[in-house]
DNA sequence: AATGGATGAGTGAGTAATCAGATATCTACA
DNA sequence: TGTAGATATCTGATTACTCACTCATCCATT
């Protein structure tokens, strides 16, 4: 390799991706105005990223990568179940509010029909760890045991989601709209 | 008006979009394959949809009064809230199964840039006499009142489709998923 | 010296929207 | 009932434009 691609170039990249596709919409942008927001030539953006598609597939399990490392550092492996789900809940809601474009960008990745099937298993592999919390607490009579646990997988992302919606529209109720997503999320799948 | 439009031409056209935007995806369906596909000139699509953001608006307005009129319909307004919630749950869970495709284009339309606030505001209307059941609700204690209703709300939204979701991979899960979901969000939102 | 990244003008495929001519429907009047 | 005129829709070839991607050339690193 007589001179190697660099670090650099590719984040910048992937960044100017992020607040093109959030500003734009995923085919809306164009890859010309992401390398001219990155600082590189429009043929620097395909050295890095063979196409279009390439670039969306990349932003998304990168994305992932780093919503997955908000929610799982200080995963407190110790604490009993609740706290061990609060916790990830609540990193995964600040991380949302704290990145608003990174969020905008994975709504439109999640429906983009560009996401090849290995991008989305690839997704997915980060949460393995709350996964078997979860079939844990399902064994040992915490959750109860009468629910799919797909279901209580995809429920919390999807109340997630509902919660930060609201938060971006009423910011001063962040604690509290956090809280009480928590709270509906807990009742409704905790044993009584 | 010295020539009528028809409303068959428009509804075909709708029709094919729906189709051709499941299929395709918003942005890289062309207004050429919609209007062939609806078996008018590109021309006539223009005559019925200024621009083909018109278009997007207009069917993310007859697809949202679709499913408001799926849910809403021999809405039982003398039974108990449990029972009402169930049957506006049921309802859109099934009209979502029934309607993959509408369902598909719904999840783009939501993301989409295309999709002004007056549309929005717009989709939102048919489902009053929902939000005042809930409103009713809490009033009456049925439901828990730390809670805030746009919470419930939305909570219900997101639910549904996460659960619609799923049995989408597992069909033949249905019947349970589509309880199991309706119980996690009942448990989530009522007093104890 | 050899390798391969960096550059940006250039290419060609594809698109939303237009428009001039053809045609269908409506109204008025005999 | 029949016909003329007015008006709007219908049609699809054409237009004007955008965009993803290429490639000849230059240049940094090993």
């Amino acid at each position: 390799m007589a001179r190697p691609k660099s670090e650099d170039k590719r984040n910048a990249i992937l960044d100017a991706a992020t607040r093109v596709f959030a500003e734009r919409g995923l085919t809306a942008a164009p890859t010309s105005e992401i390398s001219k927001q990155a600082g590189v030539a429009e043929g620097t953006l395909f050295t890095y990223f063979k196409t279009k598609d390439d670039l969306i597939n990349s932003l998304y399990r990168e994305i992932k990568l780093e919503v997955a490392d908000a929610m799982m550092s200080d995963f407190p492996r110790k604490k009993n179940v609740r706290t061990r789900l609060q916790h990830v809940w609540d990193r995964y809601v600040n991380w949302g509010i704290a990145n608003p474009k990174q969020r905008k960008v994975m709504a439109q990745l999640q429906v983009s029909e560009a996401l090849t099937e290995e991008s989305r298993d690839a997704g997915g592999a980060p949460f393995v760890e709350m996964q078997n919390t979860i079939r844990d607490a399902i064994e040992r009579h915490i959750l109860r045991a009468d629910l799919p646990i797909e279901l209580i997988l995809t429920t919390m992302a999807a109340l997630a989601q509902a919660t930060m919606d609201l938060i971006v529209r009423k910011p001063a109720m962040a604690t509290k709209y956090r809280n009480s997503g928590f709270e509906i999320y807990w009742a409704g799948i905790a044993r009584k």
